[in-house]
DNA sequence: CCTGATAAG
DNA sequence: CTTAGCAGG
Protein backbone atom coordinates (compact mmCIF):
# COMPACT_ATOMS: atom_id res chain seq x y z
CA UNK A 1 0.00 0.00 0.00
CA UNK A 2 1.42 3.28 -0.77
CA UNK A 3 0.40 6.59 0.58
CA UNK A 4 1.48 9.96 -1.10
CA UNK A 5 1.09 13.35 0.66
CA UNK A 6 1.37 16.55 -1.24
CA UNK A 7 0.76 20.38 -0.36
CA UNK A 8 -0.65 21.25 -4.14
CA UNK A 9 -0.80 25.42 -3.05
CA UNK A 10 -4.08 25.81 -4.66
CA UNK A 11 -5.40 22.58 -6.31
CA UNK A 12 -7.36 25.01 -8.92
CA UNK A 13 -3.54 26.24 -10.28
CA UNK A 14 -2.24 22.71 -9.63
CA UNK A 15 -4.80 21.31 -11.76
CA UNK A 16 -3.78 23.47 -14.80
CA UNK A 17 -0.20 22.42 -13.93
CA UNK A 18 -1.47 18.71 -14.68
CA UNK A 19 -2.62 17.41 -10.89
CA UNK A 20 -4.98 14.67 -12.77
CA UNK A 21 -2.15 12.86 -14.83
CA UNK A 22 -0.09 12.95 -11.91
CA UNK A 23 -2.34 10.98 -9.86
CA UNK A 24 -3.77 8.92 -12.50
CA UNK A 25 0.24 7.77 -12.83
CA UNK A 26 1.12 7.93 -9.04
CA UNK A 27 0.48 4.49 -8.29
CA UNK A 28 -1.30 5.44 -4.78
CA UNK A 29 -3.47 3.70 -2.87
CA UNK A 30 -4.34 6.57 -0.39
CA UNK A 31 -3.26 10.27 -0.91
CA UNK A 32 -3.45 13.54 1.26
CA UNK A 33 -3.40 17.08 -0.50
CA UNK A 34 -2.57 20.06 2.00
CA UNK A 35 -3.78 23.76 0.92
CA UNK A 36 -6.34 22.88 -1.64
CA UNK A 37 -7.65 26.52 -1.21
CA UNK A 38 -10.74 25.70 -2.89
CA UNK A 39 -14.18 24.39 -1.50
CA UNK A 40 -15.34 21.37 -3.40
CA UNK A 41 -17.88 23.18 -5.09
CA UNK A 42 -15.29 25.45 -7.11
CA UNK A 43 -13.35 22.31 -8.31
CA UNK A 44 -14.03 20.48 -12.02
CA UNK A 45 -15.87 17.39 -11.05
CA UNK A 46 -12.98 15.34 -12.28
CA UNK A 47 -10.74 16.93 -9.48
CA UNK A 48 -14.04 16.80 -6.96
CA UNK A 49 -14.89 13.27 -7.53
CA UNK A 50 -12.23 11.23 -9.51
CA UNK A 51 -13.12 8.03 -11.35
CA UNK A 52 -11.94 5.33 -8.72
CA UNK A 53 -11.48 6.93 -5.78
CA UNK A 54 -13.50 7.67 -2.68
CA UNK A 55 -12.89 11.62 -1.79
CA UNK A 56 -12.93 13.61 1.48
CA UNK A 57 -12.59 17.02 2.07
CA UNK A 58 -12.42 19.51 4.72
CA UNK A 59 -12.16 22.96 3.66
CA UNK A 60 -11.67 25.76 6.08
CA UNK A 61 -14.03 28.49 6.78
CA UNK A 62 -11.86 31.25 5.12
CA UNK A 63 -12.52 31.52 1.38
CA UNK A 64 -9.22 30.05 -0.82
CA UNK A 65 -7.38 29.72 2.40
CA UNK A 66 -5.84 26.39 3.83
CA UNK A 67 -8.16 22.94 3.73
CA UNK A 68 -7.14 19.43 2.84
CA UNK A 69 -8.58 16.39 0.96
CA UNK A 70 -8.09 13.16 1.02
CA UNK A 71 -8.25 10.47 -1.66
CA UNK A 72 -8.45 6.57 -1.30
CA UNK A 73 -9.21 3.77 -3.34
CA UNK A 74 -10.75 1.69 -0.44
CA UNK A 75 -13.67 3.83 1.70
CA UNK A 76 -12.52 4.50 5.20
CA UNK A 77 -14.50 3.42 7.73
CA UNK A 78 -15.30 6.91 9.28
CA UNK A 79 -13.19 9.91 8.45
CA UNK A 80 -12.78 12.46 11.51
CA UNK A 81 -11.62 16.36 10.78
CA UNK A 82 -12.19 18.04 14.36
CA UNK A 83 -9.57 18.40 17.07
CA UNK A 84 -12.15 19.82 19.48
CA UNK A 85 -11.31 22.91 19.17
CA UNK A 86 -13.15 25.40 16.59
CA UNK A 87 -9.99 27.71 16.54
CA UNK A 88 -8.78 24.27 14.38
CA UNK A 89 -11.60 22.86 13.10
CA UNK A 90 -12.75 26.41 11.20
CA UNK A 91 -8.77 26.21 9.15
CA UNK A 92 -9.65 22.94 7.51
CA UNK A 93 -6.30 21.41 8.35
CA UNK A 94 -7.11 18.12 9.88
CA UNK A 95 -8.62 14.20 8.65
CA UNK A 96 -7.95 10.91 10.67
CA UNK A 97 -8.97 8.36 8.00
CA UNK A 98 -9.58 4.74 9.34
CA UNK A 99 -8.57 2.33 6.55
CA UNK A 100 -9.29 -1.40 8.38
CA UNK A 101 -7.12 -1.25 11.31
CA UNK A 102 -4.33 1.52 9.81
CA UNK A 103 -5.18 5.16 10.93
CA UNK A 104 -3.99 7.76 8.41
CA UNK A 105 -3.74 11.20 9.56
CA UNK A 106 -3.61 13.93 6.57
CA UNK A 107 -2.59 17.25 8.16
CA UNK A 108 -1.58 20.86 7.60
CA UNK A 109 0.67 22.25 10.51
CA UNK A 110 -0.21 26.39 10.64
CA UNK A 111 2.55 28.78 9.23
CA UNK A 112 4.44 30.51 12.01
CA UNK A 113 4.43 33.83 10.37
CA UNK A 114 1.08 36.05 11.31
CA UNK A 115 -0.18 38.93 9.78
CA UNK A 116 2.26 41.91 9.52
CA UNK A 117 5.38 39.20 8.73
CA UNK A 118 5.85 38.88 12.59
CA UNK A 119 5.63 35.36 14.59
CA UNK A 120 2.48 36.02 16.05
CA UNK A 121 1.09 32.59 14.83
CA UNK A 122 4.05 30.56 16.60
CA UNK A 123 1.77 29.77 19.70
CA UNK A 124 -1.47 28.89 17.36
CA UNK A 125 0.96 26.83 15.55
CA UNK A 126 2.63 24.83 18.50
CA UNK A 127 -0.78 24.28 20.43
CA UNK A 128 -1.97 22.50 16.99
CA UNK A 129 1.32 19.80 16.89
CA UNK A 130 -0.14 19.63 20.62
CA UNK A 131 -3.90 18.93 19.28
CA UNK A 132 -2.76 16.43 16.85
CA UNK A 133 -0.11 14.58 19.44
CA UNK A 134 -2.99 14.20 22.21
CA UNK A 135 -5.49 12.90 19.82
CA UNK A 136 -3.11 10.17 18.81
CA UNK A 137 -1.34 9.47 21.81
CA UNK A 138 -4.03 6.77 23.06
CA UNK A 139 -3.80 5.01 19.86
CA UNK A 140 -0.12 5.13 19.38
CA UNK A 141 0.82 4.04 22.68
CA UNK A 142 -1.84 1.08 22.04
CA UNK A 143 0.90 -0.16 19.51
CA UNK A 144 -2.07 0.86 16.59
CA UNK A 145 -0.51 1.30 12.97
CA UNK A 146 -0.77 5.43 12.68
CA UNK A 147 0.79 7.85 9.94
CA UNK A 148 1.31 10.98 10.37
CA UNK A 149 1.42 12.83 6.97
CA UNK A 150 1.32 16.44 5.76
CA UNK A 151 3.22 19.88 5.58
CA UNK A 152 4.23 20.07 9.41
CA UNK A 153 6.35 23.80 8.46
CA UNK A 154 9.27 23.31 10.35
CA UNK A 155 12.62 21.62 9.29
CA UNK A 156 13.95 19.38 11.97
CA UNK A 157 17.97 19.39 11.65
CA UNK A 158 20.02 21.63 10.36
CA UNK A 159 20.45 18.82 7.54
CA UNK A 160 16.79 19.31 6.67
CA UNK A 161 17.26 22.71 4.86
CA UNK A 162 20.14 24.47 2.94
CA UNK A 163 20.68 27.47 4.53
CA UNK A 164 20.38 26.39 8.51
CA UNK A 165 22.91 29.29 9.44
CA UNK A 166 20.68 31.51 8.35
CA UNK A 167 17.10 30.64 9.09
CA UNK A 168 17.56 30.41 13.20
CA UNK A 169 15.27 33.07 13.74
CA UNK A 170 13.35 32.27 11.08
CA UNK A 171 9.61 30.63 11.36
CA UNK A 172 10.22 27.02 10.67
CA UNK A 173 13.70 26.72 11.80
CA UNK A 174 13.43 27.87 15.23
CA UNK A 175 14.14 26.27 18.13
CA UNK A 176 10.99 26.48 20.08
CA UNK A 177 9.42 24.89 17.08
CA UNK A 178 12.04 22.05 16.19
CA UNK A 179 11.80 21.22 19.93
CA UNK A 180 8.22 20.06 19.30
CA UNK A 181 8.67 17.63 16.45
CA UNK A 182 12.02 16.60 18.57
CA UNK A 183 9.00 15.77 21.37
CA UNK A 184 6.99 13.59 18.62
CA UNK A 185 10.42 11.67 18.18
CA UNK A 186 11.06 11.42 22.02
CA UNK A 187 7.94 9.84 22.25
CA UNK A 188 8.14 7.12 19.85
CA UNK A 189 7.13 8.33 16.02
CA UNK A 190 9.37 8.28 13.57
CA UNK A 191 10.55 10.25 10.47
CA UNK A 192 10.25 7.57 7.97
CA UNK A 193 12.25 9.50 5.12
CA UNK A 194 15.49 9.29 7.55
CA UNK A 195 14.66 5.77 8.80
CA UNK A 196 14.81 4.95 4.98
CA UNK A 197 17.33 7.21 3.49
CA UNK A 198 19.39 8.09 6.86
CA UNK A 199 21.43 11.22 7.08
CA UNK A 200 21.37 11.76 2.90
CA UNK A 201 21.66 15.62 1.93
CA UNK A 202 19.93 17.96 -0.30
CA UNK A 203 16.71 15.79 0.46
CA UNK A 204 13.92 18.94 0.38
CA UNK A 205 10.22 19.03 0.00
CA UNK A 206 9.67 22.83 -0.29
CA UNK A 207 11.69 25.89 -1.98
CA UNK A 208 11.20 29.38 -2.66
CA UNK A 209 9.47 30.28 -5.33
CA UNK A 210 11.72 33.30 -5.81
CA UNK A 211 13.54 32.72 -9.01
CA UNK A 212 16.49 30.12 -9.14
CA UNK A 213 15.66 28.65 -5.81
CA UNK A 214 14.07 24.98 -6.41
CA UNK A 215 16.78 24.82 -10.03
CA UNK A 216 19.87 25.52 -7.33
CA UNK A 217 18.00 22.81 -4.72
CA UNK A 218 18.07 25.61 -2.37
CA UNK A 219 15.18 23.80 -0.37
CA UNK A 220 13.71 22.71 3.09
CA UNK A 221 12.38 19.63 4.60
CA UNK A 222 8.71 20.50 5.96
CA UNK A 223 6.76 17.68 4.60
CA UNK A 224 6.94 14.20 6.54
CA UNK A 225 5.43 10.96 7.34
CA UNK A 226 5.38 10.28 10.60
CA UNK A 227 4.96 6.87 11.87
CA UNK A 228 3.84 5.26 15.54
CA UNK A 229 5.85 2.12 16.24
CA UNK A 230 2.79 -0.14 15.49
CA UNK A 231 2.94 1.81 11.59
CA UNK A 232 7.13 1.18 11.47
CA UNK A 233 6.53 -2.71 11.74
CA UNK A 234 4.79 -2.59 8.19
CA UNK A 235 7.20 0.19 6.60
CA UNK A 236 8.81 -0.88 3.35
CA UNK A 237 9.50 2.31 1.73
CA UNK A 238 9.85 5.95 2.25
CA UNK A 239 10.25 8.85 -0.66
CA UNK A 240 10.38 12.19 -1.96
CA UNK A 241 9.55 13.20 -5.19
CA UNK A 242 11.35 16.35 -5.74
CA UNK A 243 10.81 16.71 -9.64
CA UNK A 244 7.08 16.61 -9.83
CA UNK A 245 6.20 20.40 -10.85
CA UNK A 246 2.96 22.06 -9.93
CA UNK A 247 3.55 23.59 -6.45
CA UNK A 248 6.57 24.96 -4.50
CA UNK A 249 6.12 21.59 -2.56
CA UNK A 250 6.65 18.36 -4.08
CA UNK A 251 4.83 14.93 -3.06
CA UNK A 252 6.19 12.76 -0.42
CA UNK A 253 4.99 9.33 0.34
CA UNK A 254 5.66 5.80 2.43
CA UNK A 255 5.14 2.15 1.23
CA UNK A 256 3.74 -0.31 3.99
CA UNK A 257 3.36 -4.10 3.61
CA UNK A 258 -0.24 -4.43 3.48
CA UNK B 1 -9.24 79.26 -11.23
CA UNK B 2 -8.92 75.90 -13.13
CA UNK B 3 -10.46 72.92 -10.60
CA UNK B 4 -9.95 69.34 -11.40
CA UNK B 5 -11.01 65.94 -10.41
CA UNK B 6 -9.44 62.71 -11.36
CA UNK B 7 -10.67 58.67 -9.84
CA UNK B 8 -7.03 57.68 -10.35
CA UNK B 9 -7.56 54.12 -9.40
CA UNK B 10 -4.64 53.33 -7.40
CA UNK B 11 -2.21 56.58 -6.37
CA UNK B 12 0.59 54.04 -6.13
CA UNK B 13 -0.20 52.43 -9.39
CA UNK B 14 -0.85 55.96 -11.02
CA UNK B 15 2.23 57.03 -9.97
CA UNK B 16 4.14 54.87 -11.51
CA UNK B 17 2.43 56.35 -14.65
CA UNK B 18 3.02 59.36 -14.74
CA UNK B 19 0.94 61.10 -12.06
CA UNK B 20 3.71 63.52 -10.75
CA UNK B 21 4.06 64.98 -14.62
CA UNK B 22 0.45 64.87 -15.00
CA UNK B 23 0.16 67.42 -12.24
CA UNK B 24 3.16 69.19 -12.89
CA UNK B 25 1.68 70.30 -16.17
CA UNK B 26 -1.86 70.01 -15.10
CA UNK B 27 -2.40 74.22 -14.84
CA UNK B 28 -4.51 73.30 -11.98
CA UNK B 29 -5.37 75.35 -8.62
CA UNK B 30 -7.36 72.62 -6.84
CA UNK B 31 -7.31 68.84 -8.02
CA UNK B 32 -9.30 66.63 -6.28
CA UNK B 33 -8.38 62.56 -6.33
CA UNK B 34 -10.44 60.07 -5.80
CA UNK B 35 -9.94 56.05 -5.01
CA UNK B 36 -6.07 56.98 -3.60
CA UNK B 37 -6.29 53.69 -2.19
CA UNK B 38 -3.38 54.25 0.35
CA UNK B 39 -3.08 55.79 3.22
CA UNK B 40 -0.70 58.76 2.88
CA UNK B 41 2.27 56.95 5.02
CA UNK B 42 2.05 54.75 2.19
CA UNK B 43 2.93 57.23 -0.63
CA UNK B 44 6.58 58.40 -1.63
CA UNK B 45 7.03 62.04 0.15
CA UNK B 46 7.11 63.41 -3.33
CA UNK B 47 3.42 62.58 -3.34
CA UNK B 48 2.31 62.81 -0.34
CA UNK B 49 3.24 66.17 0.41
CA UNK B 50 4.48 67.59 -3.31
CA UNK B 51 6.30 71.04 -3.79
CA UNK B 52 4.17 73.77 -3.93
CA UNK B 53 0.60 72.50 -2.91
CA UNK B 54 -1.37 71.92 -0.02
CA UNK B 55 -2.87 68.35 0.83
CA UNK B 56 -5.59 66.79 2.85
CA UNK B 57 -5.91 62.99 2.80
CA UNK B 58 -9.56 61.32 3.77
CA UNK B 59 -8.14 57.75 3.69
CA UNK B 60 -10.41 54.89 3.97
CA UNK B 61 -9.88 53.00 7.65
CA UNK B 62 -9.84 49.44 5.12
CA UNK B 63 -6.46 49.20 3.45
CA UNK B 64 -6.16 49.63 -0.39
CA UNK B 65 -9.96 50.35 -0.83
CA UNK B 66 -11.59 53.91 -1.69
CA UNK B 67 -10.05 57.41 0.23
CA UNK B 68 -9.65 61.04 -1.48
CA UNK B 69 -7.36 63.40 -1.28
CA UNK B 70 -7.10 67.47 -2.04
CA UNK B 71 -4.36 69.26 -3.82
CA UNK B 72 -4.51 73.10 -3.67
CA UNK B 73 -2.26 76.17 -4.23
CA UNK B 74 -4.24 78.00 -1.83
CA UNK B 75 -4.46 76.70 1.96
CA UNK B 76 -8.15 76.06 2.77
CA UNK B 77 -9.56 77.76 5.30
CA UNK B 78 -11.46 74.64 6.87
CA UNK B 79 -11.31 71.14 5.32
CA UNK B 80 -14.35 69.09 6.53
CA UNK B 81 -14.54 65.18 5.93
CA UNK B 82 -17.82 64.51 7.87
CA UNK B 83 -21.30 63.41 6.74
CA UNK B 84 -22.34 63.04 10.29
CA UNK B 85 -22.76 59.33 9.38
CA UNK B 86 -19.88 56.77 10.66
CA UNK B 87 -21.13 54.13 7.81
CA UNK B 88 -19.73 56.72 5.44
CA UNK B 89 -17.42 58.42 6.87
CA UNK B 90 -15.19 55.17 7.49
CA UNK B 91 -14.91 54.74 3.54
CA UNK B 92 -13.09 58.03 3.40
CA UNK B 93 -15.81 59.22 0.36
CA UNK B 94 -15.89 62.69 1.50
CA UNK B 95 -13.82 66.44 1.76
CA UNK B 96 -15.10 69.83 1.86
CA UNK B 97 -12.60 72.65 1.62
CA UNK B 98 -12.89 76.38 1.96
CA UNK B 99 -11.18 78.32 -0.22
CA UNK B 100 -12.64 81.89 -0.28
CA UNK B 101 -15.75 82.00 -0.33
CA UNK B 102 -15.53 78.76 -2.73
CA UNK B 103 -16.68 75.59 -1.53
CA UNK B 104 -15.07 72.86 -3.14
CA UNK B 105 -16.30 69.23 -2.44
CA UNK B 106 -14.93 66.33 -3.74
CA UNK B 107 -16.39 62.72 -3.27
CA UNK B 108 -16.32 59.36 -4.27
CA UNK B 109 -19.90 58.31 -4.57
CA UNK B 110 -20.22 54.85 -4.03
CA UNK B 111 -20.48 52.12 -6.05
CA UNK B 112 -23.46 49.77 -6.17
CA UNK B 113 -22.24 46.34 -6.78
CA UNK B 114 -22.42 44.33 -3.56
CA UNK B 115 -20.12 41.40 -2.55
CA UNK B 116 -21.88 38.70 -4.93
CA UNK B 117 -22.11 40.81 -7.48
CA UNK B 118 -25.40 41.80 -6.77
CA UNK B 119 -27.04 45.34 -6.17
CA UNK B 120 -27.02 45.32 -2.55
CA UNK B 121 -24.78 48.51 -2.52
CA UNK B 122 -27.78 50.77 -3.91
CA UNK B 123 -29.60 51.90 -0.87
CA UNK B 124 -25.93 52.76 0.09
CA UNK B 125 -25.46 54.58 -2.96
CA UNK B 126 -28.39 56.95 -2.79
CA UNK B 127 -28.46 57.06 1.04
CA UNK B 128 -24.39 58.67 0.25
CA UNK B 129 -26.24 60.97 -2.65
CA UNK B 130 -28.47 62.11 -0.28
CA UNK B 131 -26.30 62.97 2.66
CA UNK B 132 -24.11 64.95 0.53
CA UNK B 133 -27.11 66.96 -1.14
CA UNK B 134 -28.79 67.70 2.38
CA UNK B 135 -25.38 68.89 3.66
CA UNK B 136 -24.95 71.23 0.97
CA UNK B 137 -28.15 72.42 0.53
CA UNK B 138 -28.34 75.62 2.99
CA UNK B 139 -25.14 76.69 1.28
CA UNK B 140 -26.52 76.00 -2.53
CA UNK B 141 -29.72 77.69 -1.33
CA UNK B 142 -27.95 80.50 0.38
CA UNK B 143 -26.90 81.31 -3.11
CA UNK B 144 -23.12 80.52 -1.99
CA UNK B 145 -20.57 79.41 -4.83
CA UNK B 146 -20.47 75.27 -4.33
CA UNK B 147 -18.77 73.10 -6.45
CA UNK B 148 -19.06 69.00 -5.93
CA UNK B 149 -16.64 67.44 -8.11
CA UNK B 150 -16.11 63.52 -8.23
CA UNK B 151 -16.97 59.90 -9.52
CA UNK B 152 -20.53 59.78 -9.04
CA UNK B 153 -20.49 56.45 -10.15
CA UNK B 154 -23.90 57.17 -12.18
CA UNK B 155 -24.32 58.08 -16.09
CA UNK B 156 -27.39 60.45 -15.72
CA UNK B 157 -28.72 60.08 -19.66
CA UNK B 158 -28.90 58.02 -22.43
CA UNK B 159 -26.06 59.75 -24.28
CA UNK B 160 -23.85 59.55 -20.96
CA UNK B 161 -22.89 56.07 -22.00
CA UNK B 162 -22.03 54.45 -25.61
CA UNK B 163 -24.43 50.72 -24.29
CA UNK B 164 -27.59 52.41 -22.87
CA UNK B 165 -29.80 49.63 -23.94
CA UNK B 166 -27.62 47.44 -22.65
CA UNK B 167 -27.23 48.63 -19.36
CA UNK B 168 -31.23 49.42 -18.01
CA UNK B 169 -30.23 46.96 -15.12
CA UNK B 170 -26.30 47.53 -14.44
CA UNK B 171 -25.68 49.75 -11.50
CA UNK B 172 -24.60 52.94 -12.65
CA UNK B 173 -27.26 53.33 -15.57
CA UNK B 174 -30.42 51.92 -13.74
CA UNK B 175 -33.55 54.44 -13.42
CA UNK B 176 -33.11 54.76 -9.10
CA UNK B 177 -29.59 56.09 -9.96
CA UNK B 178 -30.40 58.50 -12.31
CA UNK B 179 -33.33 60.08 -10.24
CA UNK B 180 -30.87 60.87 -7.76
CA UNK B 181 -29.18 63.30 -10.52
CA UNK B 182 -32.07 64.33 -11.85
CA UNK B 183 -33.02 65.04 -8.20
CA UNK B 184 -29.97 67.36 -7.89
CA UNK B 185 -30.38 69.18 -11.18
CA UNK B 186 -34.33 69.91 -10.34
CA UNK B 187 -33.06 71.35 -7.48
CA UNK B 188 -30.66 74.38 -9.16
CA UNK B 189 -27.52 71.96 -9.89
CA UNK B 190 -25.59 72.08 -13.16
CA UNK B 191 -24.03 69.64 -14.53
CA UNK B 192 -21.34 72.14 -15.83
CA UNK B 193 -20.23 69.79 -18.88
CA UNK B 194 -23.54 69.52 -20.32
CA UNK B 195 -24.18 73.44 -19.71
CA UNK B 196 -20.68 74.35 -21.79
CA UNK B 197 -20.84 71.65 -24.38
CA UNK B 198 -24.51 70.66 -24.91
CA UNK B 199 -25.37 67.37 -26.04
CA UNK B 200 -21.94 66.68 -27.23
CA UNK B 201 -21.74 62.38 -27.98
CA UNK B 202 -19.32 60.18 -27.00
CA UNK B 203 -17.86 62.28 -24.10
CA UNK B 204 -16.93 59.71 -21.47
CA UNK B 205 -15.13 59.99 -18.32
CA UNK B 206 -14.47 56.00 -17.48
CA UNK B 207 -14.35 52.82 -19.65
CA UNK B 208 -14.07 49.47 -18.77
CA UNK B 209 -9.90 47.96 -18.36
CA UNK B 210 -11.69 45.13 -20.87
CA UNK B 211 -9.23 45.24 -24.24
CA UNK B 212 -10.55 47.52 -26.57
CA UNK B 213 -12.97 49.58 -24.82
CA UNK B 214 -10.99 52.67 -24.13
CA UNK B 215 -9.52 52.69 -27.62
CA UNK B 216 -13.07 52.34 -29.14
CA UNK B 217 -14.21 55.19 -26.56
CA UNK B 218 -17.00 52.43 -25.23
CA UNK B 219 -17.34 54.03 -22.02
CA UNK B 220 -19.50 56.68 -19.96
CA UNK B 221 -19.28 59.53 -18.34
CA UNK B 222 -19.68 58.84 -14.14
CA UNK B 223 -17.51 61.93 -13.00
CA UNK B 224 -18.88 65.35 -12.97
CA UNK B 225 -18.85 68.36 -11.50
CA UNK B 226 -21.58 70.13 -10.31
CA UNK B 227 -21.95 73.60 -9.95
CA UNK B 228 -24.52 76.08 -7.40
CA UNK B 229 -26.58 78.63 -8.64
CA UNK B 230 -23.99 81.19 -6.85
CA UNK B 231 -20.93 78.70 -8.70
CA UNK B 232 -22.35 78.63 -12.15
CA UNK B 233 -22.42 82.74 -12.17
CA UNK B 234 -18.38 82.37 -12.26
CA UNK B 235 -18.16 79.73 -14.54
CA UNK B 236 -15.99 79.78 -17.36
CA UNK B 237 -15.10 76.52 -18.71
CA UNK B 238 -15.40 72.72 -18.41
CA UNK B 239 -13.26 69.87 -19.68
CA UNK B 240 -12.60 66.50 -19.98
CA UNK B 241 -9.30 64.81 -20.54
CA UNK B 242 -9.86 61.96 -21.97
CA UNK B 243 -6.39 60.81 -23.32
CA UNK B 244 -4.45 61.22 -20.26
CA UNK B 245 -3.43 58.05 -19.00
CA UNK B 246 -3.49 56.44 -15.81
CA UNK B 247 -6.32 55.27 -14.50
CA UNK B 248 -9.32 53.52 -15.90
CA UNK B 249 -11.11 57.06 -15.14
CA UNK B 250 -9.83 60.28 -16.88
CA UNK B 251 -9.50 64.08 -15.55
CA UNK B 252 -12.33 66.32 -15.79
CA UNK B 253 -12.56 69.69 -14.38
CA UNK B 254 -13.88 73.88 -14.93
CA UNK B 255 -12.50 76.99 -14.72
CA UNK B 256 -14.08 79.81 -13.16
CA UNK B 257 -13.89 83.90 -12.81
CA UNK B 258 -11.68 83.71 -10.10
C1' DC C 1 10.92 37.55 -3.97
C1' DC C 2 6.91 35.73 -6.33
C1' DT C 3 2.53 33.11 -6.65
C1' DG C 4 -2.52 31.81 -5.44
C1' DA C 5 -6.90 33.41 -4.38
C1' DT C 6 -10.36 37.16 -2.71
C1' DA C 7 -12.38 41.68 -2.98
C1' DA C 8 -13.58 45.63 -5.43
C1' DG C 9 -14.29 48.44 -9.29
C1' DC D 1 -9.09 43.20 -16.93
C1' DT D 2 -6.71 45.67 -13.11
C1' DT D 3 -5.16 47.48 -8.20
C1' DA D 4 -4.43 46.10 -3.97
C1' DG D 5 -4.46 43.24 0.40
C1' DC D 6 -3.62 38.84 2.46
C1' DA D 7 -1.17 34.59 3.01
C1' DG D 8 2.32 31.29 2.33
C1' DG D 9 7.46 29.90 3.78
Amino acid sequence: MRIVSWNVNGLRACAGKGFADWLAGAEADVVGLQEVRARPDQLDAALARPEGWHVHANPAERPGYSGVTLFSRQPPSAVHTSLGDAAFDVEGRYQEAHLGDLVVVNAYFPNGNGKNRDLSRIPYKLDFYRAVFDRLEPARAAGRPVLVMGDFNTAHRPIDLARPKDNEKTSGFRPEEREELDRWLRSGWTDTFRHVHGDTEGAYTWWSQRGGCRERNVGWRIDYVLASPGALEILTDAFIHPHVAGSDHCPIGVALNL
